[in-house]
DNA sequence: GTTTAGCACTCAACATATGAGAGTGCTACG
DNA sequence: CGTAGCACTCTCATATGTTGAGTGCTAAAC
């Protein structure tokens, strides 16, 4: 079923004016704002028309009218205009991603205080996992005073960490079994790495420093572990749709237990670009009310990175877009 | 001043059903629950009496009392027991400060989250800041790949960044230079060490490498300044002294923008053990409905750590005494 | 002197009524 | 096909009782 011209007038009208005010629109102001020689009643009777293609929705019987699931899908796919990027986010984006570093770790964080800077959506970032880290290298560092630092460098992150030296530990042997550790596992994914690596190990150091170095390894697998990041809380919470408390709580509940923002992460970004998530298109039920508009970043075939920018479905659809394609291709070209 | 030994008991009981209930209490309640056999005009009459001494406030003519800031003081200092703590809990502590690990930037977050599991408070932290933290070594070292990571440890906290290698540039020379760097400044306090080292480092490494160098030890800088970190978030929310909307914002906020916390924190925690500070007694308007349980960690007779427990003025003193002195011995000793 | 019973009074919270305003659907007409 | 007009609906805000918990005070009892 095709829409003419002017229902699509009217559709697109409509999600622009919510999206700005958060009122449901009447057809009264519509049939001024829209500026079509046309009166209310006609606007009327196209809204009732959209209603009944299941892209509008009524709150009550006599609020305005508000853009239903479909009628944000419709209006993302076809209707909306792409917008130009304020010059000044442009440039910081563009800064971050011309200089060396290759750490994907600390890229994740500066890329989401990039996406926060919008200053209306959540910002969600997913690093790399242990499945595709692969080790490089394992050492211990003197560190003065009779302390030492562990650090473990992978493809993606270094973690590291600062002990003391138990009494009667050497560090040259102790330097010697990490180096011929890390000979050994060169390149191996750090999921696969641990099992074997306990066992080697435990064969070579003795003592406290063996609980320790094990207890750094699991950490390292902790940290490397994909836990969603999250940035722009308070402007996400100052939406209008969070303004009963009940809201709110849920709306903190949710970003507080990050499992169902990293499961919709996962579910909503892929390969190849940016791509949104309205609402019910999303599976579980704390994020029916929510939209997401996400990518992934591609290294060698695999996902390295994730990131979305979450809002009510009422979000600034054009804007987010904008934000992450630059965001994308920036980080695509700074990674590979 | 002298309170009689019922007056005490009224008070404490106030305090005490208060704390559980957040609902203010009633004369005839209050005289059932006591099982004092007096009646509840008694009570009554005693209330009076708190009142006018200013340990008691109303809320409204006609609802029951409160504790006043005053009241909740008296009871901290005099009428309080001690709580023991639970065993579960007491054991988590213990097994943490056992271990080799001096790193106070790792002690400090794996210290927030043995305080948020009591689950109730927010956790406040606050690791030492880049003016006592001292170099001990600054290194380049080989990860694979045409990438390096540049390490700087200092006593309290280690930073990392990996990087692209810029082409022509030698691993050797890096290293030398660097090493030169961190024997010269060796045991200087971070603060002071960059403006030195900025120019240092400036006519031995040029190019990218130098921009990098300089963007990473600003880093370390940010890293290590003083930055509050928080826990528990949830659970403080969902107190019901937030249970209207433009308080659950206000909250959000404070958390959010965190520097009146870290007022906050710095104002509370001093010196010599645990102190309290309830309601009034903070500087900040933000904060005058609130109590705070801190305490801050000495080394070498500098604070190099901070903690607080925050809640409502209607907080459970008793516990989070408890879970703070606790912590506080643990760690003092882990430290030194 | 302390305690208690009794009573009038106060105030928040809840429910109910009322009116205004915004918006809709429908019908009849140009 | 578009428009004017009108009855109707529903939310929101305001006003008005009503209820229940709690207080303060007084006078009598212990």
């Amino acid at each position: 079923m095709e829409l003419d011209r002017r229902k699509r007038q009217v559709l697109r009208a409509i999600v622009e004016d919510y999206v700005a005010s958060a009122e449901p629109i009447g057809s009264r102001t519509l049939a001024r704002t829209l500026g079509l020689g046309v009166s209310s009643a006609t606007i009327r009777n196209e809204m009732a028309d959209l209603e009944a293609l299941g892209l509008l929705d009524k709150p009550h019987t006599s609020a305005g009218r508000v853009p239903s699931d479909r009628g944000y899908r419709l209006y993302v796919d076809e209707l909306m205009e792409p917008r130009p990027m304020e010059q000044e986010a442009f440039r910081r984006i563009r800064s971050l991603y011309l200089r060396q570093v290759r750490e994907i770790d600390y890229l994740v964080s500066q890329t989401l205080g990039l996406l926060s800077t919008a200053g209306e959506f959540l910002a969600v970032g997913l690093g790399p996992g242990p499945r595709n880290a692969h080790l490089r290298r394992l050492d211990a560092l003197e560190a003065g005073e009779g302390q030492i630092a562990l650090v473990l460098v992978t493809d993606h992150f270094v973690q590291h960490r600062l002990l003391e030296m138990p009494d009667g530990m050497q560090l040259q042997s102790l330097q010697q079994a990490l180096w011929a550790l890390s000979q050994e596992l060169h390149g191996m994914s750090l999921l696969r790495l641990t099992r074997t690596m306990v066992e080697a190990v435990a064969r070579e150091i003795k003592g406290r420093m063996q609980e320790e170095l094990l207890a750094f390894l699991e950490d390292c697998l902790a940290t490397g572990e994909e836990r969603v990041r999250i940035a722009g809380t308070s402007h996400f919470l100052a939406q209008p749709e969070f303004r009963e408390p009940e809201r709110i709580r849920g709306a903190v509940q949710l970003i507080e237990q990050s499992g169902v923002l990293q499961e919709l992460l996962l579910a909503a970004s892929g390969r190849g670009g940016v791509s949104v998530r309205i609402g019910e298109e999303n599976r579980s039920p704390e994020t029916r009310e929510l939209s997401i508009v996400a990518f992934g970043i591609e290294r060698q075939g695999e996902i390295v990175a994730r990131f979305g920018l979450i809002g009510p479905k009422r979000m600034d659809y054009a804007k987010a877009l904008a934000l992450a394609e630059e965001v994308f291709k920036g980080l695509e070209q700074a990674i590979n």
